[in-house]
DNA sequence: ATTACTTCCGTAGCTAGGTACGGAGTCAAG
DNA sequence: CTTGACTCCGTACCTAGCTACGGAAGTAAT
C-alpha cells in the first residue's frame, strides 16, 4: 500500500503536476494532503500517489467543488468507516448528477447556437439563458 | 423583445431568486445584470428577464464557471455579431463537455462506491482517485 | 404628515483560496 | 568546504466574490 518510488521533492511533484509548491503547502495545512514525515530534519518526498491526490483536488475544483468538499471526498477514499461513507457518497452522488444534468443543458444551446450561428450568419437571437431556465426546474 | 410586466422591486428580485439584494446590486456593478433606469429619482423595477439571467448566473457558478466566464457566456445571448459568438461558444462548448466527461468519472466511482459499501459492509478500499486517475488522460 | 419599510449608493469588512517573502537549514557539485 | 539551488516555516499580502453598514431619500399605510 506505499508508493514504490517516493523520490520527488516538492518542487518536483509541482512540476509534476503544475501546482505551486506554495500552493501544496496550503493543502497540507488543509490536510488535504499528507505531509510525509522528514528524515532527521531533512527534506521530504513525495510519490504517485501525492500526484494522483493534487490531480484529484484540481480536477474537482475545476468541477466546482471547494475544498471543503474536495476533503470529503477524499476522506471517503480512505476506506475505513464504509457506512458514514456510502451516506456521504450517495449525497455527492445526487450533486454530481445534477452537475452533469445542468452542464447538459448548456452543452445543448451552446451546440445549437454555434450551429445556428453557422447556418444564417445572421442576427438571431441565441437564446441562452431562455433555454436553459425552461429546462431547470429542479435545485 | 420587452418584459411584459417589470413589476418587482429589487427586495422582490431578491426573494424570487434567493439571491442577496447586495449581490445583485454588486453583479450589476460587474455588467453581469442590467440596472433599470430609476424613473426621476424613484425606484428601479425589474421583470422575468432578470430572473432568468439571475439564475443562470447562479446555476452557472455552482458549475465552476467564474463570473468571467459566465459574462462571456452573457455576452453570447446578446445575439449581435454571431461570428465572434460562435467562436467563443465553441470554446466554451470544449470546456463543457470535458466538465461532463469528468463528472461521469466521479459520478462512475462514486456510484460503484456506494455499491461496493452496501455489498459488502466490509472494510474495502474505495479507490476514488485510483480510478479518476485511471480514467483522465487530456486535459 | 408621521411612521415604518424600502431603495439607493458608497464604502468597509469578510471568507476562500491562494501567492509572495524572508531567514534559516539542507543537499549536491565542484 | 564553499557555492548555488532548493526546502522549511511562519507570516503577510492578494484576488474573487460576496456581505454589512450607514445615511439620505423614496413610498405605502395609517
Amino acid at each position: 500500500m506505499q508508493d514504490k518510488l517516493n523520490s520527488l521533492t516538492i518542487g518536483g511533484l509541482a512540476k509534476a503536476t503544475t501546482v505551486h509548491v506554495e500552493t501544496i503547502r496550503y493543502y497540507q495545512r488543509l490536510g488535504l494532503l499528507p505531509e510525509p514525515e522528514r528524515p532527521l530534519g531533512g527534506i521530504r518526498r513525495y510519490g504517485s500517489s501525492d500526484i494522483d491526490r493534487l490531480t484529484f483536488v484540481k480536477t474537482a475544483q475545476q468541477l466546482g467543488f471547494s475544498l471543503n468538499e474536495i476533503s470529503d471526498l477524499l476522506r471517503l477514499e480512505d476506506g475505513s468507516h464504509c457506512q458514514d461513507a456510502s451516506v456521504l457518497a450517495e449525497h455527492k452522488l445526487l450533486d454530481v448528477r445534477e452537475k452533469i444534468h445542468r452542464l447538459k443543458q448548456i452543452e445543448k444551446v451552446l451546440s445549437e447556437m454555434v450551429d445556428r450561428c453557422h447556418a444564417h450568419q445572421g442576427n438571431i437571437t441565441c437564446p441562452l439563458i431562455s433555454s436553459l431556465h425552461a429546462g431547470i426546474t429542479g435545485t
